[in-house]
DNA sequence: GTCTATACCCGGATAGAC
DNA sequence: GTCTATCCGGGTATAGAC
């Protein structure tokens, strides 16, 4: 991974945000870096191998962060692990819903995300739910849950002006042991 | 609506779950229709709006199914609600998912909508959470995990051969009272 | 209700010069 | 590592004739 490599991932990165996912392109991302779009070629093999850099890159930040609340809540008589986490999972999809979008709604190409990028968000889960016989069953329906709770929020689907803290409330609660 | 739009439309239902959401357009529903995609403005005032129309029809179908399911097992003994109610909601996603991803992965422009038919589908659930004081939340928890598990199976989220089996019933059992 | 013609926009990708 | 030239493809939408 070159330096220049890391600077068109970062505009690509912020391009995505701001300009919504369905406008990214080599197009928009030349013009952002001021070159021509053949350009990116000498940088990445494709669009898709691009994307799949962008997503590793996601993954392993949520899984840093669910790493570090994990840790903190378990030191801290006052905090609620399952809550902690599912804040953190809410926070990073709140901050960068394009990218979130990006991250979820398309199958991946598994030979081209970074090793056990995928896998490392799923690991602070799995920890929580280990003293639980079926905790794999446990931690996927909570990933779930909180899946569902992110897209329904940043696709609009509850009434408008709902606020979601109940719901988010009843997961933690189904969830906790 | 007319015989020919409904003609159209049922085409187009067709175009999306064979081809795939992303290769949804006026050229390729005018090739199946076989005619010239500036004729479908006769008929559907732009592509947002027909794919609107779409989905309105997909609500107003899974409100009837998860309704029925609904009524069915109150009057059998056996069945549990939240289950069935999963279940049909499940195998409707997995029997269209392509419809299902038009459904839920963008935002809605709700003046293009049937009235109605985007609520439709909530009121069974509300229905199953009826007694409980804090059923809209209830209800929103459990419509996001159901949405959750089924995103992340159709977007193969989960290692592959693993069998959610278990992830459902961890949902059914925290929903059920 | 269908057509043709048209306008204008966009996309990913490759070859080969510098 | 950037460029130009080029190839292929796609898309939504409107005007006006039939």
């Amino acid at each position: 991974m070159t330096a220049r490599q890391d600077e068109l991932i970062a505009l690509a990165e912020s391009l995505i945000e701001e300009q919504g996912l369905e406008s990214f392109s080599l197009g928009n991302l030349a013009r952002r870096a001021s070159i021509r779009p053949p350009s990116l070629y000498k940088h990445f093999s494709s669009l898709t191998a691009l994307e799949h850099i962008i997503i590793s890159r996601a993954f392993t930040r949520l899984a840093g962060d669910l790493n570090h609340a994990a840790k903190t809540a378990k030191s801290n008589e006052n905090k609620n692990t399952i809550a902690e986490l599912a804040a953190v999972y809410r926070a990073h999809a709140h901050a960068q819903p394009q990218l979130y979008r990006l991250m979820t709604e398309r199958p991946l190409d598994r030979a081209l995300l970074a090793p056990g990028s995928e896998q490392s968000a799923m690991e602070a889960l799995l920890r929580y739910f280990d003293e639980s016989p079926e905790r794999h069953d446990r931690a996927r329906a909570a990933w779930a849950a909180a899946h569902g709770l992110v897209s329904l929020e940043l696709t609009g689907r509850f009434p408008p002006g709902t606020d979601t803290t109940g719901a988010w409330n009843v997961f933690v609660t189904a969830f906790s042991y």
